[in-house]
DNA sequence: CGGTACGAGGAAATCGGATTCCTAGTTTCC
DNA sequence: GGAAACTAGGAATCCGATTTCCTCGTACCG
């Protein structure tokens, strides 16, 4: 099919087939009353003439345009990325297709995208972000789900990792492995990134008559913050001696890799005298330290994914409201388990 | 305005200003001839009723729908992502929105996206790989750019990162310095990002009569390798001695990470006794490796807009045809430079 | 055998703007 | 003062597919 003097229409079909364009239609969309031989034919004389129906006209008489706005606050990101793919995947499914729309954290950016997506009479819209701190809400006349970072108006619908669970996970494992001194370290300390898992690690260890080792630290989300975080932890410890805990729970992969790495160089083996976790699977940190990190893995595609079929469900006439949370799953990985 | 009984068409606007939808059409669109104050009065009521014209409806009748595909041949991964925000980017700029379309090596996946882009009469698709490693054109009746994976047919336009340039200034930075004796470690030897940056080393060394130290090594694109690899170009060395390189050029940042930790356990130092390069400035490998690594940003982002601009070239009537290549930038840190 | 019912397919309206064409004023100029 | 020129704005057409409404023809039934 190089030549393609222009492109194909509906008439073009119509013609070929000896039919009106409207028998085309009701032949090659299984609607209407017609005979078989003439759907066989008209849909022959589609398939010869390559025939792709043209989806700008089929949106604006069906008045919906088969198409969501994924809009990310940021530019696609670390966090965002795999969202935005689970969304896309899912979506595909369901012929939808995906505007993509990154903001870069300009809320003119944003507001412009906006505007562009309803202009395009969307279906519905996505919104991600790059951290799971609440944002504020956007305006349209379509459903509109949040994914990873929730809406400020609780009444969205908004889907979140699960990130209190994905800690308690951690803790249930440490403690199945009989540690019982747990330290934590955590990001920065205005995100709820961080925060929030502090807290469901508190409280997984109150559960069971245990407190956390020494404070909560917060730093910077970098494995430079990780190393540091375990000198201060380890405070005038010297070789040999037991170190005042055994384990530490770190908000991220990079963390722990950095804690990691500190740790072996202070003299201290990781599993067999401390613990170590960390959070996100991002497979560059968790895989390359040494040792590989047991760690938790968001699941964010399925987030993602999950988000695409509320967005689907709202766009059916089936709207959900509220914060929905998606589980995360534990890898257990050498860095608690000796050379699991 | 968050009683939106229905979405405002034109007629509503016309209605609210006392004329007609052609005239209303005019005036928002600074065509026909009006008189100023009607202007002014129509798009009073254009604002007052939050009108936005449905670009469904005008792509039917523009014969264009201001959308260009991106089609990722992976999942949008760690080269093609930046790739395609860089796109991204340069398009809004011409008030054209992008719809994502991931294959994930797929090459049903890959076709579906394809129809379906083609069903959306999108104006071009900018189409993006995981590897620099040339891959098969699409077909398709409108234009299309290749970024990063260049098209295998070489009539078609794309856009690839200049690595053999990178390769060079790396070369270049590194006899600044004094070395000579310059080694090269490779991620997989059947992929270009490889051998291209590993010719362009030896010609580059040849030319100042030099030669590679040792052979050229090839393996996975890891930091494993990158260690095993420094194990293997040491050879049967002691602490103590000198490196039979001063220079070692990796082919990524994760290689040269584990490349420089390895260093470092055998008691080498860097970049006193070897200096270490990677390629790609991925910050997380780049920034937190011991010590920073000197690296080559390919400037994918740049990439690209580049490919974006061709593109809107070609759908405005001007095609370029051939492979155009995109500067890299040399970044300069501590893995060559002391503690620069 | 005439009338109803149903099946197949075509004609026409629709979606919402853009654009072309046309008409009614107004102005200019002879 | 009347014709030509120009202007402002409206009416009509178009984009390409869907969908509703009709019509025509055949089969069935009393």
């Amino acid at each position: 099919m190089a030549e393609t003097p222009g492109v194909v229409r509906i008439t073009d079909v119509a013609a070929l087939a000896g039919v009106s364009p409207s028998t085309v239609s009701k032949a090659l969309n299984d609607t209407g009353s017609l005979r078989p031989a003439t759907r066989a034919r008209v849909r022959e004389a589609a398939e010869r003439l390559g025939f792709v129906p043209d989806a700008t006209a089929r949106s604006l008489s069906a008045r919906r345009s088969f198409t969501v706005g994924l809009l990310s606050t940021d530019s696609a990101g670390r966090f965002s990325l795999p969202v935005v793919l689970g969304a896309e995947n899912a979506l595909v499914g369901g012929q939808i297709s995906a505007l993509l729309a990154t903001a870069r954290h300009d809320p003119v950016r944003e507001q412009h995208h906006v505007r562009s997506l309803v202009a395009r009479r969307v279906d519905g819209i996505i919104v991600t972000g790059r951290t799971v701190d609440p944002r504020p809400p956007i305006h349209v006349p379509m459903p509109v789900v949040y994914a990873f970072a929730p809406s400020q108006d609780p009444d969205d619908a908004s889907v979140v990792p699960d990130d209190a669970a994905g800690m308690r996970a951690v803790v249930a494992h440490l403690l199945s492995l009989g540690r019982r001194r747990i330290a934590y370290v955590g990001g920065r300390g205005d995100q709820l990134a961080s925060t929030v898992r502090h807290d469901a690690l508190v409280d997984a260890l109150g559960e069971h008559g245990l407190q956390r080792a020494g404070d909560p630290l917060y730093g910077e989300w970098s494995e430079r913050w990780g190393r540091l975080a375990v000198d201060l932890l380890l405070g005038d410890h010297r070789p040999g001696d037991p170190p005042p805990f055994d384990a530490v729970a770190f908000a991220s992969d990079q963390l722990a890799r950095g804690g990691c790495d500190r740790l072996r160089d202070r003299g201290i083996r990781v599993p067999e005298d401390v613990a170590v976790t960390g959070y996100d699977d991002w497979d560059v940190m968790a895989l390359a330290s040494r040792p590989p990190l047991t760690t938790v893995d968001p699941q964010l595609e399925r987030l993602g994914q999950r988000a695409a079929e509320l967005l689907l469900a709202a766009i059916d006439g089936h709207p959900s409201h509220g914060v929905e949370t998606s589980p995360p799953r534990l890898v257990v990985r050498a860095s608690t388990m000796g050379d699991g």
